[in-house]
DNA sequence: CTACGAATTCAAGCCAACTTGAGGTCAACT
DNA sequence: AGTTGACCTCAAGTTGGCTTGAATTCGTAG
Protein backbone atom coordinates (compact mmCIF):
# COMPACT_ATOMS: atom_id res chain seq x y z
CA UNK A 1 0.00 0.00 0.00
CA UNK A 2 1.31 3.07 -1.35
CA UNK A 3 2.05 5.35 1.77
CA UNK A 4 2.14 9.06 1.45
CA UNK A 5 4.19 11.68 3.58
CA UNK A 6 3.24 14.94 5.15
CA UNK A 7 4.31 17.48 1.83
CA UNK A 8 2.23 15.13 -0.95
CA UNK A 9 -0.76 15.39 1.30
CA UNK A 10 -0.56 19.26 1.90
CA UNK A 11 0.28 19.64 -1.72
CA UNK A 12 -2.69 17.70 -2.96
CA UNK A 13 -5.66 19.06 -0.38
CA UNK A 14 -3.76 22.75 -0.04
CA UNK A 15 -3.58 22.26 3.60
CA UNK A 16 -0.07 23.20 5.53
CA UNK A 17 1.64 20.74 6.50
CA UNK A 18 1.86 22.58 10.54
CA UNK A 19 -2.03 22.00 10.00
CA UNK A 20 -1.89 18.30 9.47
CA UNK A 21 0.22 17.78 12.19
CA UNK A 22 -1.86 19.47 14.44
CA UNK A 23 -4.59 17.56 12.68
CA UNK A 24 -2.50 14.59 14.00
CA UNK A 25 -1.80 16.02 17.52
CA UNK A 26 -5.45 16.62 18.37
CA UNK A 27 -6.24 12.74 16.90
CA UNK A 28 -8.32 14.27 14.14
CA UNK A 29 -6.29 12.04 11.52
CA UNK A 30 -3.90 9.82 12.12
CA UNK A 31 -0.85 8.23 10.52
CA UNK A 32 -0.20 5.01 10.03
CA UNK A 33 3.54 5.01 11.29
CA UNK A 34 6.54 6.66 10.33
CA UNK A 35 9.65 6.10 7.74
CA UNK A 36 12.64 7.84 10.23
CA UNK A 37 10.61 10.52 12.05
CA UNK A 38 8.34 11.36 9.26
CA UNK A 39 4.95 10.58 9.61
CA UNK A 40 3.90 8.04 6.83
CA UNK A 41 -0.44 8.67 6.01
CA UNK A 42 -2.76 6.03 3.90
CA UNK A 43 -4.52 7.65 1.23
CA UNK A 44 -7.55 7.51 2.74
CA UNK A 45 -6.70 10.30 4.25
CA UNK A 46 -7.40 12.37 1.22
CA UNK A 47 -10.60 11.74 1.91
CA UNK A 48 -10.89 12.16 5.34
CA UNK A 49 -9.64 15.58 5.12
CA UNK A 50 -12.33 16.24 2.61
CA UNK A 51 -14.84 15.27 4.70
CA UNK A 52 -12.98 17.62 7.65
CA UNK A 53 -13.38 20.48 5.04
CA UNK A 54 -16.52 19.86 4.27
CA UNK A 55 -17.81 19.80 8.58
CA UNK A 56 -15.90 22.83 9.11
CA UNK A 57 -17.56 24.61 6.04
CA UNK A 58 -20.60 23.71 7.46
CA UNK A 59 -19.81 25.16 11.13
CA UNK A 60 -18.65 22.00 13.22
CA UNK A 61 -15.49 22.28 15.23
CA UNK A 62 -13.12 19.89 14.80
CA UNK A 63 -14.40 18.05 18.05
CA UNK A 64 -17.61 17.65 16.35
CA UNK A 65 -16.07 16.31 12.77
CA UNK A 66 -13.95 14.06 15.38
CA UNK A 67 -16.75 12.75 16.84
CA UNK A 68 -18.91 12.03 13.36
CA UNK A 69 -15.78 10.23 11.52
CA UNK A 70 -13.51 9.20 13.80
CA UNK A 71 -9.88 9.54 12.95
CA UNK A 72 -10.43 5.45 12.16
CA UNK A 73 -13.85 6.08 10.17
CA UNK A 74 -16.08 4.77 12.50
CA UNK A 75 -18.35 7.61 14.00
CA UNK A 76 -18.56 7.43 17.90
CA UNK A 77 -21.82 8.99 17.99
CA UNK A 78 -25.53 7.64 17.91
CA UNK A 79 -27.26 7.37 14.88
CA UNK A 80 -29.97 9.73 16.19
CA UNK A 81 -27.10 12.21 16.77
CA UNK A 82 -26.11 11.99 13.31
CA UNK A 83 -30.01 12.39 12.11
CA UNK A 84 -30.02 15.08 14.11
CA UNK A 85 -27.28 16.80 12.63
CA UNK A 86 -28.43 16.19 9.01
CA UNK A 87 -31.79 17.93 9.92
CA UNK A 88 -29.78 20.75 11.62
CA UNK A 89 -27.34 20.74 8.34
CA UNK A 90 -31.21 20.85 6.43
CA UNK A 91 -32.26 24.09 8.33
CA UNK A 92 -28.58 25.50 7.86
CA UNK A 93 -29.15 24.77 4.31
CA UNK A 94 -31.91 26.65 3.56
CA UNK A 95 -30.35 29.53 5.42
CA UNK A 96 -27.40 29.70 3.12
CA UNK A 97 -29.85 29.17 0.05
CA UNK A 98 -31.63 32.77 1.43
CA UNK A 99 -28.32 34.21 2.62
CA UNK A 100 -27.14 33.83 -1.22
CA UNK A 101 -30.80 34.75 -2.67
CA UNK A 102 -30.28 38.25 -0.46
CA UNK A 103 -27.02 38.70 -1.52
CA UNK A 104 -27.97 38.37 -5.30
CA UNK A 105 -30.43 40.98 -4.12
CA UNK A 106 -28.70 42.93 -2.49
CA UNK A 107 -26.10 43.30 -5.28
CA UNK A 108 -28.94 44.21 -7.88
CA UNK A 109 -31.99 46.49 -5.62
CA UNK A 110 -31.38 50.04 -6.52
CA UNK A 111 -33.32 50.87 -3.10
CA UNK A 112 -30.41 53.09 -1.11
CA UNK A 113 -31.29 51.11 1.59
CA UNK A 114 -32.37 47.39 1.93
CA UNK A 115 -34.15 47.49 5.13
CA UNK A 116 -36.65 49.68 3.42
CA UNK A 117 -37.40 47.22 0.25
CA UNK A 118 -40.10 44.62 0.60
CA UNK A 119 -38.22 42.39 -1.37
CA UNK A 120 -35.21 42.24 1.12
CA UNK A 121 -37.54 42.17 4.36
CA UNK A 122 -39.01 38.80 2.74
CA UNK A 123 -36.02 37.45 1.91
CA UNK A 124 -34.88 37.72 5.62
CA UNK A 125 -37.57 36.71 6.85
CA UNK A 126 -37.21 33.17 5.40
CA UNK A 127 -35.53 32.92 8.73
CA UNK A 128 -36.63 34.72 10.73
CA UNK A 129 -39.02 32.41 12.82
CA UNK A 130 -37.17 31.13 15.88
CA UNK A 131 -36.36 27.63 16.24
CA UNK A 132 -37.75 26.05 19.76
CA UNK A 133 -33.68 26.69 21.42
CA UNK A 134 -32.91 23.89 22.68
CA UNK A 135 -30.72 24.02 19.75
CA UNK A 136 -27.57 24.73 22.04
CA UNK A 137 -27.97 21.31 24.24
CA UNK A 138 -24.68 19.78 23.41
CA UNK A 139 -22.19 20.80 21.08
CA UNK A 140 -23.65 24.65 19.79
CA UNK A 141 -21.91 24.04 16.74
CA UNK A 142 -24.86 22.53 15.32
CA UNK A 143 -26.72 25.48 15.91
CA UNK A 144 -24.73 27.56 14.11
CA UNK A 145 -23.69 29.31 16.49
CA UNK A 146 -19.92 29.84 16.81
CA UNK B 1 -41.07 55.02 16.64
CA UNK B 2 -40.68 52.01 19.35
CA UNK B 3 -37.37 51.39 20.60
CA UNK B 4 -35.86 48.38 22.08
CA UNK B 5 -33.37 48.16 24.85
CA UNK B 6 -30.91 45.46 24.41
CA UNK B 7 -32.83 43.34 26.79
CA UNK B 8 -35.52 43.09 24.83
CA UNK B 9 -33.18 42.20 21.47
CA UNK B 10 -31.24 39.73 23.57
CA UNK B 11 -34.71 38.09 24.39
CA UNK B 12 -36.29 38.47 20.85
CA UNK B 13 -33.12 37.01 19.00
CA UNK B 14 -31.75 35.07 21.82
CA UNK B 15 -27.94 36.68 21.59
CA UNK B 16 -26.44 37.51 24.80
CA UNK B 17 -26.80 41.89 25.89
CA UNK B 18 -23.16 41.34 26.06
CA UNK B 19 -22.47 40.16 22.11
CA UNK B 20 -25.33 43.02 21.51
CA UNK B 21 -22.92 45.63 23.22
CA UNK B 22 -19.86 43.66 21.43
CA UNK B 23 -21.11 44.06 18.34
CA UNK B 24 -22.30 47.93 18.31
CA UNK B 25 -18.84 48.19 20.01
CA UNK B 26 -17.17 47.25 16.60
CA UNK B 27 -19.79 48.64 14.23
CA UNK B 28 -21.94 45.77 13.41
CA UNK B 29 -25.25 47.23 14.74
CA UNK B 30 -25.77 50.61 15.33
CA UNK B 31 -28.13 51.91 18.36
CA UNK B 32 -30.16 55.08 17.13
CA UNK B 33 -29.68 56.79 20.73
CA UNK B 34 -29.49 56.16 24.72
CA UNK B 35 -32.34 56.41 27.36
CA UNK B 36 -29.99 57.40 30.28
CA UNK B 37 -27.63 54.46 30.04
CA UNK B 38 -29.52 52.23 28.09
CA UNK B 39 -28.80 52.16 24.04
CA UNK B 40 -32.08 52.00 21.97
CA UNK B 41 -32.00 49.42 19.23
CA UNK B 42 -34.57 50.53 16.28
CA UNK B 43 -36.90 47.40 15.22
CA UNK B 44 -35.04 46.88 12.06
CA UNK B 45 -31.90 45.41 14.19
CA UNK B 46 -33.66 42.64 14.41
CA UNK B 47 -33.54 41.83 11.05
CA UNK B 48 -30.08 42.59 10.92
CA UNK B 49 -29.50 40.23 13.46
CA UNK B 50 -30.76 37.99 11.16
CA UNK B 51 -28.98 38.54 8.82
CA UNK B 52 -25.43 38.09 10.79
CA UNK B 53 -26.58 34.98 11.87
CA UNK B 54 -26.89 33.65 8.31
CA UNK B 55 -23.75 35.31 7.42
CA UNK B 56 -22.33 33.55 10.21
CA UNK B 57 -23.89 30.66 9.47
CA UNK B 58 -22.35 30.83 6.13
CA UNK B 59 -18.94 30.79 7.77
CA UNK B 60 -18.01 34.75 7.08
CA UNK B 61 -16.65 36.65 9.68
CA UNK B 62 -17.94 39.79 11.26
CA UNK B 63 -16.39 42.29 9.23
CA UNK B 64 -17.37 40.38 6.16
CA UNK B 65 -20.75 40.74 7.22
CA UNK B 66 -20.13 44.25 7.85
CA UNK B 67 -19.18 44.64 4.46
CA UNK B 68 -22.23 43.23 2.74
CA UNK B 69 -25.35 45.06 4.32
CA UNK B 70 -23.55 47.33 7.03
CA UNK B 71 -24.87 48.43 9.87
CA UNK B 72 -26.93 50.90 7.93
CA UNK B 73 -28.28 48.39 5.66
CA UNK B 74 -26.34 49.86 2.86
CA UNK B 75 -23.44 47.42 1.40
CA UNK B 76 -19.91 48.70 1.21
CA UNK B 77 -18.73 46.32 -1.44
CA UNK B 78 -18.95 46.18 -5.42
CA UNK B 79 -21.69 44.52 -6.64
CA UNK B 80 -19.44 42.10 -8.18
CA UNK B 81 -18.26 40.89 -5.11
CA UNK B 82 -21.15 40.33 -3.69
CA UNK B 83 -22.02 38.30 -6.49
CA UNK B 84 -18.95 36.06 -6.30
CA UNK B 85 -19.92 35.72 -2.77
CA UNK B 86 -22.95 34.37 -3.39
CA UNK B 87 -21.48 32.11 -6.01
CA UNK B 88 -19.29 30.38 -3.40
CA UNK B 89 -22.41 30.07 -1.17
CA UNK B 90 -24.02 28.22 -4.01
CA UNK B 91 -20.80 25.62 -4.21
CA UNK B 92 -21.03 25.99 -0.41
CA UNK B 93 -24.58 24.99 -0.46
CA UNK B 94 -23.71 21.96 -2.42
CA UNK B 95 -20.77 20.47 0.14
CA UNK B 96 -23.36 21.09 2.64
CA UNK B 97 -25.86 19.15 1.15
CA UNK B 98 -23.13 16.17 0.16
CA UNK B 99 -22.11 15.97 4.14
CA UNK B 100 -25.94 15.94 5.10
CA UNK B 101 -26.31 12.81 2.85
CA UNK B 102 -23.36 11.33 4.11
CA UNK B 103 -24.14 11.85 7.61
CA UNK B 104 -27.24 9.88 6.67
CA UNK B 105 -25.64 7.27 4.92
CA UNK B 106 -23.64 6.91 7.97
CA UNK B 107 -25.80 6.76 10.73
CA UNK B 108 -27.32 4.08 8.42
CA UNK B 109 -24.37 1.84 7.06
CA UNK B 110 -23.47 -1.31 8.55
CA UNK B 111 -20.28 -1.26 6.94
CA UNK B 112 -18.07 -1.87 9.39
CA UNK B 113 -15.46 0.74 8.64
CA UNK B 114 -16.88 3.24 6.24
CA UNK B 115 -13.83 4.08 3.94
CA UNK B 116 -14.63 0.55 2.34
CA UNK B 117 -18.32 1.62 1.66
CA UNK B 118 -18.25 2.34 -2.04
CA UNK B 119 -21.66 4.60 -1.56
CA UNK B 120 -19.64 6.44 1.08
CA UNK B 121 -16.46 6.95 -0.90
CA UNK B 122 -19.07 8.24 -3.53
CA UNK B 123 -20.88 10.95 -1.43
CA UNK B 124 -17.22 11.78 -0.07
CA UNK B 125 -16.30 12.34 -4.25
CA UNK B 126 -18.82 14.89 -4.75
CA UNK B 127 -16.69 17.26 -3.53
CA UNK B 128 -13.30 15.96 -3.81
CA UNK B 129 -12.55 17.73 -7.22
CA UNK B 130 -10.14 21.03 -6.43
CA UNK B 131 -11.68 24.41 -7.16
CA UNK B 132 -8.96 26.47 -8.79
CA UNK B 133 -6.91 27.30 -5.73
CA UNK B 134 -7.19 31.34 -6.17
CA UNK B 135 -10.42 31.03 -3.10
CA UNK B 136 -8.24 32.34 -0.62
CA UNK B 137 -7.74 35.51 -2.16
CA UNK B 138 -9.28 37.84 -0.36
CA UNK B 139 -11.11 37.28 3.11
CA UNK B 140 -10.71 33.71 3.09
CA UNK B 141 -14.03 33.31 4.64
CA UNK B 142 -16.14 32.99 1.16
CA UNK B 143 -13.73 29.51 1.14
CA UNK B 144 -15.10 28.51 4.11
CA UNK B 145 -11.53 27.90 5.42
CA UNK B 146 -11.88 29.43 9.07
C1' DC C 1 30.60 10.32 3.34
C1' DT C 2 28.75 14.57 3.30
C1' DA C 3 25.55 17.89 2.34
C1' DC C 4 20.83 19.02 1.43
C1' DG C 5 16.27 19.47 2.17
C1' DA C 6 12.24 17.87 4.03
C1' DA C 7 10.42 16.56 8.26
C1' DT C 8 10.42 16.55 13.35
C1' DT C 9 9.39 18.48 18.39
C1' DC C 10 8.13 21.87 21.65
C1' DA C 11 6.92 26.16 23.41
C1' DA C 12 5.18 30.35 22.45
C1' DG C 13 2.42 33.49 19.90
C1' DC C 14 -1.72 35.17 17.37
C1' DC C 15 -6.48 36.34 15.94
C1' DA C 16 -11.43 36.43 16.13
C1' DA C 17 -15.19 36.46 18.83
C1' DC C 18 -16.79 36.55 22.79
C1' DT C 19 -17.39 36.27 28.17
C1' DT C 20 -16.55 37.69 32.80
C1' DG C 21 -16.08 40.69 36.67
C1' DA C 22 -15.72 44.73 39.27
C1' DG C 23 -17.57 48.87 40.09
C1' DG C 24 -20.78 52.56 38.57
C1' DT C 25 -25.29 54.87 36.74
C1' DC C 26 -29.89 55.57 36.14
C1' DA C 27 -35.25 55.24 35.61
C1' DA C 28 -39.07 53.64 37.66
C1' DC C 29 -41.70 51.95 41.34
C1' DT C 30 -43.10 52.11 46.31
C1' DA D 1 -36.31 59.41 49.26
C1' DG D 2 -34.78 54.97 48.73
C1' DT D 3 -34.42 50.51 46.74
C1' DT D 4 -34.32 47.63 42.91
C1' DG D 5 -32.75 45.77 38.80
C1' DA D 6 -31.56 46.47 34.26
C1' DC D 7 -28.19 48.59 32.09
C1' DC D 8 -23.46 50.75 31.63
C1' DT D 9 -17.85 50.83 30.92
C1' DC D 10 -13.39 49.01 30.78
C1' DA D 11 -9.89 45.73 31.30
C1' DA D 12 -8.77 41.21 31.40
C1' DG D 13 -9.51 36.42 30.45
C1' DT D 14 -10.96 32.38 27.46
C1' DT D 15 -11.38 29.17 23.56
C1' DG D 16 -10.54 27.25 19.15
C1' DG D 17 -7.66 26.76 15.54
C1' DC D 18 -3.78 27.39 13.89
C1' DT D 19 1.19 29.56 12.85
C1' DT D 20 5.93 30.57 13.85
C1' DG D 21 10.61 29.81 15.25
C1' DA D 22 14.51 27.59 16.98
C1' DA D 23 16.95 23.66 17.45
C1' DT D 24 17.23 18.82 15.72
C1' DT D 25 16.98 14.35 12.99
C1' DC D 26 16.71 11.84 9.11
C1' DG D 27 16.84 9.72 4.14
C1' DT D 28 18.58 10.34 -0.23
C1' DA D 29 21.32 12.25 -4.07
C1' DG D 30 25.90 13.39 -5.41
Amino acid sequence: MKMLDIGEVSQTVGIPASTLRYYDEIGLISSVGRHGLRRQFAPDVLLQLALISMGKSAGFSLEDIAGMFGSDGRPDLPRQELHDRADNLDRQIRELTALRDTLRHVADCPAPSHMECPTFRRLVGVMGRRRSKKAKSRSKASAGLR
